[in-house]
DNA sequence: TAGATTGTTAATCGATTAACAATC
DNA sequence: TAGATTGTTAATCGATTAACAATC
């Protein structure tokens, strides 16, 4: 079979994108600091990157630049939220609202880009039925008809590993499409569902590694 | 000036470092299990990795395995927990006792591997002086004090971001090594500080370029 | 126009993978 | 020994960087 015309398919990379992220919190600065353009080159400095990288990653988009110039603030970061999906707001479901859940719900920063928790799920019969700032906490057993209704695609997963993987089959089957998970667990999900790992054990293993390589 | 005889310092990746804390949390349930030996295509397909380069991770630390065999699970593990530096504890100072840090203290998965919290940094007057699970909470202007008795050089930072770089100087002045932070901000550390952020946001906005990129 | 900076091609660098002699 | 699997070299792949014509 034939591929469908791959005019946007020049497989982006994974480290693109996540400097894409990066350069747009900074045009968010830049532009409430009242500054109208920068170069790739100013861009670039403010990360230890290089001027060719920056420009290479926004060419995979478009042409957003001015030659002479370099990019206005405010257009390149209304491109690139767009292009990041910023533009828009994602109703989030956050699983498990024990010490981590309560954590992410009140990080600061989510907010900001367009991410709104609209669901908790927890199944504590002393959580189940309250709100937390009008968000509505609801047991597992009726998270299907939450994220149907309000159409959501994403979830946190801060519930313990044991639990993980039943409700994350729970999640998947109501239609969720991608997957924060905190959970120190692998989990398995159908291919086209993103999942995304945050394992601090790693983290930490790795800053342990370089100490004990200094100590000889 | 010349070198120091390289005889260790062929540049480590850092995608190595993090493979061998993978492989080790594997060689750890197989040890559970029973299981003896493992080649490098066995561990190489549990994690959709190449054989290739697991032997190549391997082979910047040393020569481990049996020609014909594989590795012994229980003696290979033993040389990761070494080559990470896992083979002691390591005393962690976590800095900021709300909501996130509160999770992060009982986080389970860090003491397994030889990571134990050694002391609470928090200023709130009705938090300090207390224990939780006998480790004490001190104020930041008692941190000086406690990082050099008790020898700590890793801190995990769960405060928020406007205070995130004032602790952090008293933590380097006071002798810290190495930061894993959650601050949502740009920390400022001496070259010889290792520094590792935790990003939620960065992380949140890949899924939601792949979200939006499926819809077109 | 002259100077600056883009978008893009070609060169470089580094990491992954294939291949295979060594050897248990 | 024959079969299996390592450690390592060479080939491949992909990402970063340098260089520069295009152009504001």
């Amino acid at each position: 079979m034939a591929h469908r015309p791959s005019h946007r398919l020049p497989k982006i990379p994974e480290m693109t994108i996540r400097r894409l992220s990066v350069y747009t919190r900074c045009l968010l600065q830049l532009e409430e600091d009242g500054i109208k353009t920068i170069s790739s080159q100013d861009l670039a400095d403010r990360f230890n990157l290089n001027s060719a990288q920056v420009r290479k990653d926004l060419a995979y988009f478009g042409e957003f630049g001015v030659r002479g110039i370099g990019y206005y603030v405010s257009g390149l970061k209304a491109e690139l939220q767009r292009i990041l999906g910023l533009d828009r707001e994602w109703p989030v479901a956050l699983v498990g609202f024990g010490n981590l859940g309560s954590a992410l719900f009140h990080y600061r920063g989510f907010g900001r880009q367009g991410f709104r928790i609209a669901v908790i799920v927890d199944d504590d019969a002393g959580k189940v039925g309250r709100d937390v700032d009008r968000v509505p906490i609801v047991a597992t057993r009726d998270v299907a008809g939450e994220i149907r209704t309000r159409e959501i695609q994403i979830a946190i997963l801060a519930v313990p590993a044991e639990s993980a993987q039943a409700v994350t089959d729970q999640l998947v089957a109501a239609g969720i499409k991608a997957l924060l998970n905190f959970a120190p667990t692998r989990l398995r999900v159908p291919k086209d569902v993103r999942l995304k790992n945050v394992d601090l054990s790693i983290e930490l293993e790795t800053l342990s590694f370089y100490l004990a390589k200094s100590l000889k």
